[in-house]
Parts: structure tokens; C-alpha cells; sequence
DNA sequence: TAAAAAACACACCAAAAGGTCAAGTTTTTG
DNA sequence: CAAAAACTTGACCTTTTGGTGTGTTTTTTA
């Protein structure tokens, strides 16, 4: 006898399990290192059962980048020409390091990605992300040409406001071992957002 | 008979086609992904010649490190009390802008590293590392408690500078494609040190 | 509550990959 | 120039792993 799972959640939740330990082991082991047999023992469920219901290891990946994709979309923030130079960087800057802090694992795999050819996201890159990209440096330029903000290369800042909020998740080992402690607590995403938030701003001579 | 190979360095020579081709293995394909038939064909050897050289997959693997983290090292610049802040801090720009567009293999692999976990590399960031990040900071303490620079956190300052230059390396990919463009060229080598330049010494109040 | 659908799980298989071996060939050395 | 050392390589062995097949149990549905 089973516990009362609520019905038809079942394929949900197992789903659900399968993808979380996917992207741990993914991420520690890589697409090639994990294996199937890692990722059901992670999950706590037999291999059998998780070719159940993904066909193969590959689906499993496609299935995790999707996810990691969402979720990037969802944390990306905004920049909209009626904040004004100054409000947009922030909010953009505090919503970038507020997915590093909070899901970290997210901005790992793509990282992963990225480094080793973009294979996967070629196309999320040259449709979506190139578009992005323009748009926003679009808005950038009109507040520079309006004099609301300093001649400044707006892909290049993007490019530099992406980087430095994820390195807080990316390289999250790295930083935890120099700072001699064991994990992030409350106060560093407020920390850091306030040094970004002061020193970019600072940068683009909005501050 | 063989080509005259200056006698001797038969061994350095194949010992360095193996790492050549075992670096680009490694990036693309993970540490597992990476077949030491794949590296062999890449080397253009037998695998068991390669076995010959590295008695297995893991001593290749430290090999491709060590070589790398020689490169890091030598490429992280310094920061010089001498220099003073704005000198110190455009060296050490220059140096690490110039490590990612020369050398963005090594800086691949060691991203790679650190964000699976930094398994090999934890002695490396718990000592040197570590060192490093305090001594430098307490050079920038000095000035900022001289007044020759704004009060700013300098452990983040150098995240930030990490970040925000090694981007350039290890999201080539992600950049060219988003830029529309196949490769860096010359001038973006100096285009993003000017911009990175200009804008960090901002940051700091040194412009 | 019985039939159908969904979920579960053991045993197995074929391919891939790391690594060894032994028999050669070339180069160096005394 | 002969013996030793270094190098080269195909064949082979073992383990791992992605994936399948088949039968059982649980859950849903009518």
C-alpha cells in the first residue's frame, strides 16, 4: 500500500525528483558523467523508472536546460525606458543577483552551456538573447543621446552587469573557499547587491 | 625512418600534442565526455601511445591543470602598492583582458573546474588563492585609508574585475553569437580593455 | 469492483571506454 | 656497432553504462 499521494501527481512529482537530481548530477559530473544510474539513485528511484518517463539520458538534459532556460527568463529582470537610467540598473542589477543567490544551479548548467560551445542554446542565443540584447541597448542609447546618462557602451555594460551577478553563483565554490566560510548567508545578497548596485551606477556617472 | 625530430624531445613534442588536444577535448566534451581515443585521434597517436605518456585519463587531466593554472598565474597581473591605485588597477585590467582573449582555453577549463565543484582545485583557492585576495586587499586598504582612493570593499572589487574579464573567455561563444560576429578580431582586445578601464576607475572614483 | 491505464522494477544486452600486454621498431649510448 | 633504452602499436580484456523487455503492482476509471 502506497501513501496517499495525491492522484494523478504522481507523474509530477516523480518528474519533479528526477529533475532536481538530474541538474545536481549534471552539474557535478557533467552531461557525460552523470549517468542514469546516478541520477535515479539521487532521485531515489530504480533506472527502469526514470527511462519511464524520460526515453533516454538525453531527454533528461533537454528536459533540465528547458527548466534552467525558464528560469532565466523569469530572473532577468527588465529595463524600461519609464524607470530612467538610474532605477532600471537597480532593479535590473538586484533581480540578476537575486538569481545567482537563489538559484544558483540554474546559472550553472547554463554556464556549462555556454563554455562548452553553446551547443544546446545556439538558437535561444541568436534569437532570443541577440534580440534582447539590442532592445535593451536601444533604451540605454536613448537615455544617453537624452543626456540622462553617460556615453557609455550599453552591450558592453550588459555584458558586464551579466557577468558580475552571475560570478556569485558560478563560481560560489570559489568565493566561499577565499571568504573561509561555508555557505552564503541572508546578508550577503543585500551586501552585494549594494556594493553592484553602487559601483556600477558610479560607473555609468549615475551616483 | 623518421623525420629528424631534433633527438630528444620526441617525448616533449608528443607530451605536448597530447595536452593540446586533450584541452580541447576537455572543454568540449567534460572530463568524462572526453575519451582518451578522442584525445589520441585529436593528437593524431594511438591510444596506447598516449597511455604510454600518462598512465591513464585522470594524470592527462592534472596535467591539462597544472598547464593551466600556470597560465593563470602568470596571466593575473599584479597590484602593486607602488603603482598606486589607478596604475595598479589598469595593469591588472590589461592583464586579465589580455589572459582572456589569448588564452581563453585555460580560462575555460578553469571555470569548468569551479563550478563542477572545484574537486581539484580546492587546495589551490584555500591557499594561494585565499593569500592573494588578502594581500591584494590590504593593498587597497591602505590607499582607500590614505585617501588615494573611494571606500570600496576590495574583495569584490575583485570579483568584480575576475568577472567581468574573464566573460570575454569563457561566454565567447555567447558574445559572438549575440554580436553576430565568427571571431574576436584585434581591436576588441583593446576596445573592451578601454571600456572595462574606464568604467571600473569610474567605479572607484579614479576618474 | 473489475477492467484498463499508469507506474514500478528485475534481469539482461550490446556498445563504449579505460586500461594492459606483448611484440615490434627506432633512437641513444657506451 | 651492439646492447639498452625509449618509443610505437594492434589486439585484447574488463567494467561501465545507456537502453530494452517482460512481468508485476498500484492507481484510475467506468
Amino acid at each position: 500500500m502506497k501513501k496517499d499521494n495525491k492522484p494523478q501527481k504522481i507523474r509530477a512529482i516523480s518528474i519533479n525528483k528526477i529533475l532536481i537530481a538530474a541538474q545536481d548530477e549534471f552539474i557535478l559530473q557533467g552531461y557525460k558523467g552523470a549517468t542514469v544510474q546516478s541520477i535515479a539513485d539521487s532521485a531515489g528511484l530504480p533506472k527502469a523508472n526514470v527511462l519511464y518517463y524520460f526515453k533516454n539520458k538525453e531527454n533528461i538534459y533537454h528536459a533540465v536546460l528547458e527548466q534552467t532556460l525558464n528560469m532565466w527568463d523569469e530572473g532577468i529582470g527588465d529595463i524600461l525606458p519609464e524607470d530612467g537610467p538610474k532605477l532600471a540598473i537597480e532593479k535590473f542589477i538586484r533581480a540578476k543577483v537575486s538569481m545567482s543567490f537563489n538559484n544558483p544551479k540554474a546559472s550553472k548548467i547554463y554556464a556549462m552551456e555556454i563554455i562548452q560551445g553553446a551547443q544546446h542554446l545556439k538558437d535561444f542565443s541568436r534569437t532570443y538573447l541577440r534580440q534582447w540584447v539590442r532592445d535593451k541597448s536601444k533604451v540605454f542609447q536613448c537615455w544617453i543621446d537624452n543626456g540622462e546618462m553617460h556615453q557609455i557602451d550599453p552591450v558592453n555594460l550588459i555584458f558586464l552587469i551579466w557577468s558580475s551577478t552571475q560570478h556569485y553563483a558560478d563560481f560560489d565554490n570559489q568565493i566561499l573557499t577565499i571568504m573561509n566560510r561555508a555557505d552564503y548567508e541572508n546578508d550577503d545578497i543585500e551586501h552585494v547587491t549594494k556594493f553592484l548596485t553602487d559601483f556600477i551606477l558610479r560607473g555609468c556617472r549615475l551616483k
